[in-house]
DNA sequence: TGGGAAATTTTTTTT
DNA sequence: AAATTTCCCA
């Protein structure tokens, strides 16, 4: 049946010498420091490969974690291919699938049921908004939105509530408190947000020696992918699993960091070799994407960061294209020109799947979107609104998540009064404070107020009658496919019906969309989700829970191919590569962003994403900016990305505003420009005048500063500046007498 | 009480 | 522009 082990060195052929060693090496930990595009997943695809295929391993014995699902899916199937299909078994995934699969069967030693559901950033915010409210806290003390990102920091930082101190926060106390208060409330859910599938795994682990020494076994080898990019928690997960058998493999490249607002941390790539001694180095120093000329330019930028090892990245592709810069009046004619250059060069026989358009945020997709609507190409949105965060797809798959675990009390909120059926929020808080006052969940809240009367009149019957529609739903589960369980939830808490009856464009587009999750939920029950090896003996979670977690868990970045353009940020273009690359909206303010402006950490951070999305290009490379640009409902107006300033001018062609004289980035302008005064008309309706962190000004009273930060935008913004004479102080613009100087 | 409209606030990056 | 909160009417 086993008959791997007859070709393992065939196996290696084809590799460079370095990538054979890395691939070829046998036990112990070992680091493979790759450079941008010098085949890294290819190394990693062929060591799993060769561990089976020498017999070394057997395939559910080894561990693969990479960044994305996407990325594991498609090392899955290398693998599978170069062991003409005997790699099945093998786990690769992300730590989250994998912490999920893990606690799938094991929660039970951590008092949670198997049955857990997992909360999302908007679950996640909801809950604190809730719980804030509930502490009787100020909104405005805690918004909701930055409470959650703390904790989800602490969390990959493997901090729980107890552990913090003083330092950790301000105000550590309620923040503390109110961490805590979450975690019970999620307990009483039954349920773990994303952070808490690591920590959750970890602890685990520490608790329960046994559950770890089968781990620890089992997984004779472990390969971790993007290693520059793992956090606290995650390294904490990787030192105890790989305990037994040391055989660590990372491979990361530190000028690809690019997470750190979630605590990734570089000094667990730099460091590797003294946490885990007798640990292999393997360099992979030569570069098989890109043109010499993009790998000079990227490079150039990249070596403006201070925090890196250096490495030398050499190329055989030979000169090349230039790099092409285009400065737009705004940022519609910078869609325009891109995607002119498309069309062009679509005539000269370029496919749209080669190409591709990176920005640093979201929020600059709209604009081409709606320009290559005009032309009819055919593009995908990467990431951004995805389709699983629309309201009524969350409405529907709330339903099923309250269907498996009544007492996911996020969903059990968002669907108790939707479609409206009279359950308003007074007596949802009612519900709720039920729940709590027994410990319990919303659903424990409902029971309870039904058993012993808690409610009157019409609210009475009501919750009733929702009672009673949940209870009839969940008679169902076990015996439908999931498709077929949804459709019910649908047509029986009349969700559907409401839409007709709105008639509205958008109800249409939300019935539209339903269509679509139904679609999607009847191909899960079609494919088999994950082989499982024989071994694995894992209690079958209902398919319907497999469903629910693969939507949580898997970003939309997850699904791209055919004929199309691809859109995304720079994040979510890590580990791709395309023939031509449009990266957009290099400004001061947006890339680098504004808000590491003011932190040298998090300038060398934004200049790693810049050399993260250069990388991505094989032939051609542009990168554009816009002198005005519109955005979040309001006209800025950016100077050049400093980071375009920071590509040698021979490695480039077209408009720079360094070739004309005028101002870059950081750069003090030119000295004898004339005073800008923006009181007397010259900036008008909501336009900002070019000022930035760094820039001069005189004020009549104060005299002269340089301005230290900028808050918000147009003429209502706010500037902090620091006078020479009288400090620090913060001024409107509007109202402030200023000259640029 | 509930529901929808109007006013207000807030802007990064993701599993 | 979008998300959230407040306001006002039935």
């Amino acid at each position: 049946m086993n008959r791997a082990p007859t070709i393992p060195d065939r196996i290696l052929d084809g590799l460079n010498p370095q990538q054979r060693e890395a691939a070829g090496y046998s036990e112990g930990p070992l680091l493979i420091l790759a450079g941008a595009g010098s085949g890294k997943t290819r190394t990693l695809t062929h060591r799993i490969a060769h561990l089976i295929a020498s017999g070394r391993a057997r395939p559910h014995e080894v561990l693969a974690v990479t960044f994305t699902n996407k990325a594991a899916r498609e090392m899955r199937d290398r693998v599978d291919a170069l062991l003409q299909n005997q790699g099945r078994g093998v786990w690769v995934s992300t730590f989250h699938s994998a912490c999920a699969r893990i606690l799938r069967r094991e929660i039970g030693h951590m008092g949670f049921e198997p049955g857990f559901s997992i909360y999302d950033d908007a679950d996640q915010r909801t809950a604190l908004r809730r719980l804030i409210k509930e502490m009787g806290l100020s909104d405005r003390s805690y918004p909701a939105r930055s409470v959650r990102s703390q904790i989800d920091r602490f969390k990959n930082r493997g901090l729980w509530p107890a552990d913090l101190r003083a330092q950790d926060t301000l105000d550590s106390d309620r923040l503390s408190e109110i961490y805590q208060a979450y975690q019970s409330s999620l307990r009483r859910a039954n349920a773990l947000d994303f952070g808490d599938l690591l920590m959750l795994t970890v602890r685990l682990f520490q608790n329960h020696p046994g559950v770890l020494d089968y781990y620890q076994r089992r997984w004779r080898f472990i390969l971790v992918d993007e290693y520059q990019d793992t956090n606290p928690i995650q390294y904490q997960l990787l030192r105890l699993l790989s305990q037994t058998h040391q055989n660590l493999c990372v491979v990361g490249d530190e000028d690809q960091s690019i997470y750190r607002f979630r605590e990734a941390d570089i000094r667990n790539i730099l460091d590797f070799e003294k946490d885990f001694p007798g640990a292999r180095v393997v360099r992979l120093e030569q570069n098989y994407r890109s043109t010499q000329s993009i790998l000079d330019a990227a490079t150039a930028v990249v070596q403006n960061n201070v925090d890196r090892l250096g490495k030398r990245l050499f190329t055989e592709r030979e000169g090349g294209d230039p790099v092409r810069f285009f400065e737009a009046a705004d940022d519609r004619g910078e869609a325009s020109y891109v995607v002119s250059e498309l069309l062009r060069r679509r005539e000269e026989g370029l496919s749209l799947k080669d190409a591709a358009i990176f920005y640093r945020i979201h929020a600059q997709s709209r604009v081409f979107e709606e320009e290559l609507l005009k032309y009819n190409l055919p593009y995908a949105v990467i990431g951004g609104t995805r389709f699983y965060d629309r309201a009524e797809v969350k409405d529907a798959l709330a339903y099923l998540r309250v269907l498996v675990n009544r007492n996911d009390s996020e969903s059990l909120a968002r669907i108790i009064n939707r479609p409206a059926r009279g359950i308003g929020a007074t007596t949802v808080a009612r519900l709720f404070e039920a729940g709590n006052q027994r410990n319990t969940s919303l659903w424990g809240g409902v029971e309870a107020s039904l058993a012993e009367g808690l409610l009157t009149g019409a609210a009475l019957r009501r919750v009733r009658a929702f009672h009673a529609l949940i209870e009839e739903l969940r008679n169902h589960i076990d015996q439908e496919p999931v498709a077929d369980l949804l459709a019910r939830a649908l047509d029986r808490s009349s969700y559907l019906q409401a839409l007709e009856e709105d008639g509205s464009v958008e109800a249409e587009t939300r019935r539209e969309n339903l269509r679509e999750l139904l679609a999607a939920a009847e191909e899960f029950a079609g494919q088999n989700p994950e082989p499982f090896e024989a071994e694995d003996e894992e209690p079958r979670a209902g398919t319907l829970q497999l469903f629910l977690e693969q939507v949580t868990l898997y970003s939309s970045a997850d699904t791209l191919d055919g004929e199309t353009l691809a859109l995304m940020t720079v994040h979510l273009a890590k580990g791709l590569e395309f023939r031509v690359v449009f990266m957009v909206g290099l400004e001061e303010g947006l890339f680098p962003h504004f808000a590491s402006h003011s932190d040298p950490v998090g300038l060398e951070e934004e200049r790693r994403i810049c050399y993260v999305g250069m990388t991505r290009a094989q032939e051609s490379l542009y990168l554009t900016n816009a002198t005005l640009r519109r955005l979040h409902g309001r006209v800025q107006s950016n100077l050049p990305s400093r980071f375009l300033d920071e590509i040698p001018p021979d490695l480039t062609v077209g408009s720079t505003r360094a070739a004309r004289g005028l101002p870059v980035g950081a750069r003090e302008p030119p000295s004898p420009e004339p005073r800008i005064d923006w009181n007397e008309g010259q900036w008008e309706g909501d336009e900002l005048p070019p000022l930035e962190p760094g820039s001069r000004v005189e004020h009549p009273i104060f005299g002269a500063g340089a301005i230290t930060e900028i808050v918000g935008a147009g003429p209502a913004a706010k500037i902090r500046v620091r006078f020479e004479r009288v400090g620090m102080k913060t001024i409107v613009l509007r109202y402030a007498q200023l000259r640029l100087l």
